[in-house]
DNA sequence: TTTCTAAATGCAAATAGTTTGCAATTAAAT
DNA sequence: ATTTAATTGCAAACTATTTGCATTTAGAAA
């Protein structure tokens, strides 16, 4: 469903900050940084204190997902959790469906998990280095 | 191998700073934060500075192993990277293997991947919450 | 449509994790 | 014991994130 959408069925108040960067998101091929969110937000004047507050909000009502890497937050909207793999040379981004059975943990309930990849892909490996 | 003994064999200084940061990393259970390692070395005197750079040190060495949670980078030392979940409520932290094997992606070489976990342990979940 | 108000915003400033530059110190080679 | 490149500690910068508060506003009520 459109994340807009979703949002109008809860009591919150529907702003312009809300708007916009739901509309920025769904338009996302991959996760965002709150600095990439806020920056493609510029000419609209939305605080970047309102998009952290925001995207908090729009992860908790399950709107979005949050994913950490290198220590910062990266934000997408999808059907379902997934997991992503980020090229460390060109950046390029492949997504992966996330198997939550993989894991067995007898001694734990209410799990949360975070992965995050990086590797080389293809295109890089065979790439020549420029000297 | 002892970690200290690993670390002589290459041809960085053995400073105390060094030192004392591999020997309390030694006999910890867990990932601990930089912060936390930094505190214990408070008699020491060690510079915040200096931990931060020699576990990075350590890192690229293979003498211990980063893991990140919650936007923070942990250090732990093992025979073999493998992977933490913790309590959310009680902190009580479980390892578990490594299984690099569940990951296959055709289009990536050189994967690095960072997983982190939280649950809420057993006896958790089955204490009475205080009101 | 206007009024009202709790919710939300923007701004300033605080907090937390991490990194950088540099002068002073030190491990270890000689 | 001397020497010096490596390392340290300190100050300060930088980045991500959070908090407090006065102002603004979405949307309910009149």
């Amino acid at each position: 469903m459109d994340p807009v959408d979703k949002f109008r069925r809860t009591s919150y108040k529907l702003t312009k900050p809300r708007l916009v960067i739901l509309e920025y998101l769904a338009k996302q091929k991959k996760p965002r940084s709150v600095r990439e969110i806020h920056q493609q937000l510029n000419r609209e004047r939305i605080d970047l204190v309102s998009a952290y507050r925001n995207l908090e909000l729009f992860k908790e009502l399950g709107i979005i997902f949050e994913e950490k890497m290198n220590n910062q937050s990266y934000f997408y909207i999808a059907d379902k959790i997934h997991h992503h793999i980020i090229c460390s040379k060109c950046r390029l981004i492949e997504c992966f469906p996330c198997h939550n059975e993989i894991i067995r943990l007898k001694n734990f309930s209410s799990i949360n998990h975070q992965l995050s990849m990086t590797g080389i892909c293809n295109k890089c490996s065979s790439r020549k280095e420029k000297r």
